[in-house]
DNA sequence: CAAATATAATTAGCCACCATACTATATGGC
DNA sequence: GCCATATAGTATGGTGGCTAATTATATTTG
């Protein structure tokens, strides 16, 4: 498996050190590399329909919203603060991909929609999206996927909490 | 386990399309979402120092070389870009932690190394970060740690190499 | 009703990272 | 010895994220 470079280096370092639990540092850079990897992978899927994974996100979520959302919705849903929001539908309104209407009740409120060709963009990418993300995993049998799942639990119970 | 939010509402809108892989999708997120949280933890933990991931990493390589390093290898050894490098040099050296040094051979290179106080965070740094790494993973026995390398490996082979 | 407060969205400014283009210097082949 | 090419470092501009401040509108309350 390959490391990103720059945790090669730590790990080289880290050997001539002679630290003591090389083998736990090696197994984080394995996860975090591994991440890394898929986070490419995605990003590499999307570049072509001019979409981050953000801008992949918010289609997403406004795809299973038939009647729109607010931004702040999506920035909730999202797990991103509105002014995030903001930039990535200004990115996805360049590419005509969605709509921002004005709320006749409320004066302040946006309500955002797909235009057609968002709709069809959204449609094509989830397929693609889910049929990649499906490939990853199904190399690993169903007891496999139980043992990855319940050893990530247990190391991210390890974690302390750190979420703001 | 926590999964990012924004993984939350994916895998929910998922799941009421009934897409046919969902364990696998819920896999695939609980790995991003447990690097994700790692992190956040290193960078929580560096944060005090002044340091991002990226600059710890240059410091660890420049402790590692006591006659210091030039940008272009530290870039390489980073596997960053020489860009990249400047401006986190550019970081580092208005905290006092390293300084450039012109060759008097090659007027073209830089010596970056070390100020006291860098050596001084440096060693500070790297024992913090290699005994919060150990932790990390320290709940975990040998047969699990096994397993969960190979777990990774397998899916990491599924992976189209996506390196530049 | 007016004033205070809360909320929605945007804007502006910051950081970390990247890719690309540029400038200055070295160096190898003729 | 000189020019083409390579290399070192930097500058510029883009992306995506953040926070804090701003503007406009709603709502609550005295």
């Amino acid at each position: 498996m390959k490391l990103e470079q720059k945790y090669l280096a730590l790990l080289h370092d880290a050997e001539q050190r002679q630290l003591n639990d090389i083998d736990g540092i090696r197994l984080c850079f394995q996860t975090l590399s591994l991440a890394a990897a898929i986070d490419r992978n995605c990003a590499t899927l999307l570049a072509p329909h001019k979409l981050s994974e953000g801008r992949f996100i918010l289609l997403f979520l406004l795809d299973a919203a038939p009647n729109g959302l607010a931004p702040n919705k999506l920035a909730e849903k999202a797990g991103i603060t509105r002014a995030t929001v903001t930039g990535l539908l200004d990115g996805l309104q360049r590419e005509d991909l969605i709509e921002r209407k004005v709320d006749s009740q409320d004066r302040r409120a946006l309500n955002i929609h797909l235009t057609p060709q968002g709709k069809q963009t959204a449609q094509q990418v989830i397929e693609q999206h889910s049929q990649w993300i499906a490939s990853l995993f199904n190399h690993l049998s169903l007891s496999e996927r139980h043992q990855l799942s319940t050893l990530l639990n247990k190391i991210s119970d390890g974690l302390k909490d750190n979420t703001p």
